[in-house]
DNA sequence: CTATAGTTTCAGTAATAACTGAAACAAGGA
DNA sequence: TCCTTGTTTCAGTTATTACTGAAACTATAG
């Protein structure tokens, strides 16, 4: 364990979440509570997106401190085991939002997230459109074509409960390439900064 | 259950998602296949959203039928038991997305899906914005407060690792409040299918 | 009031996902 | 070469979440 975890590590237990100031923590610890306080909700709204909360806290630990840490950095301040450590970490490379570095005359390897969110959400979008929507709406375009005509013949093609299913399919793959699109180009634009998608919105909408 | 489940309800298992055309079934069941297609696909695109998969899936029956189902239609056709029907339904009539419904002279009881899609998702929108961004936003800001120089002293706030971390705490802030208020705008516009928003964005985007 | 049909709840169980720890593996140094 | 330090893997375990089924409850009709 590297020199920078020797105190306590972040807790997740719902008592700390609101800490009722019994003794204010020294201003040197005040640091450390308020990154843990990110990482932890962090963790939590990770969960119910569908990220596992040890993912969604191991970025949000690099993330909030900004400067690269090794593996038994993130065990110690996380308290996790190694092989979490290692296999979330891998994870997290392989999504492409932390970066494996070296530091010159170290032989460990450190990891830093990437410090753009736009650029982050870029990634973790287009990622989850070709894994997650795409699927669907490949299923969606499936589903209609078995409903043709030609495929189940004209007058079963007239039932009403073939109708209404055709219609609804319809409306989802509407939605859901207007949706593909958004995505799109979130995934297009999200260099540098506040986007040329965020301008752009901001005029739009605000 | 009802006289409309009589045949056999939705497999989870994946085998069953590429049906390899042993025998084409008769074209009266076809629909049921398309049907139980999407019904699969929906469930599994939930759960990676942070949806149980039931629900999801009782959600894509109700949408997909276009039809009012009783608890029982909905056992059947899923088969899943009363007790999960009963409390899944409730949650999605609790969510706002299916309501219920009485049929003439019946007793029991009826559901049936939001037939907008993009009604649907301003709702799904809006209750997730309330439940997991706005705390995260709040957190944040909390964090923020907890950093400022007046909580830990002017010498304390200079250090390198308190900087870095304020900036990154309003590099997500400035990016969560822009997705809120991207959110806010579906929530208040999405009425009437293809809405205003999704024009206003595509628009602007494309 | 009693019988019947429908609905809801929840304790216990099953299924799934996450995590640990130890062992195997790699790379460099002496 | 062998030793040391660091990294990865994975079988087994634990924790979490979802689901069942039976019992309790409600409402209506006779």
């Amino acid at each position: 364990m590297s020199a920078a975890s020797a105190t306590a590590e972040v807790s997740r237990s719902p008592a700390s979440i609101a800490p009722s100031k019994p003794v204010p923590p020294p201003p040197r610890q005040q640091l450390r509570v308020a990154q843990d306080l990110f990482i932890r909700r962090w963790g939590e709204m990770g969960q119910t997106w569908g990220i596992n909360r040890t993912m969604a806290e191991i970025h949000a630990f690099l993330y909030i401190t900004g400067q690269p840490q090794c593996t038994d950095d993130v065990m110690g301040r996380l308290n996790i085991s190694r092989g979490n450590s290692s296999m979330s970490l891998r994870a997290l490379c392989d999504w492409g939002i932390i970066r494996r570095m070296h530091k010159r005359g170290e032989r460990r390897e450190y990891f830093e997230s990437l410090g753009d969110v736009w650029e982050m959400f870029s990634i973790i979008a287009a990622e989850r459109k070709r894994r997650e929507m795409d699927p669907v709406l490949e299923t969606i375009k499936q589903c209609q074509r078995m409903l043709e005509a030609s495929e189940i013949g004209k007058v079963e093609a007239r039932q009403e409960a073939v109708q209404i299913t055709r219609q609804r399919l319809q409306g989802m793959e509407e939605f859901m390439s207007v949706t593909n699109k958004i995505f799109q180009q979130f995934i297009g634009n999200a260099r540098s900064g506040l986007s040329r998608v965020t301008k752009v919105l901001l005029k739009a909408l605000g």
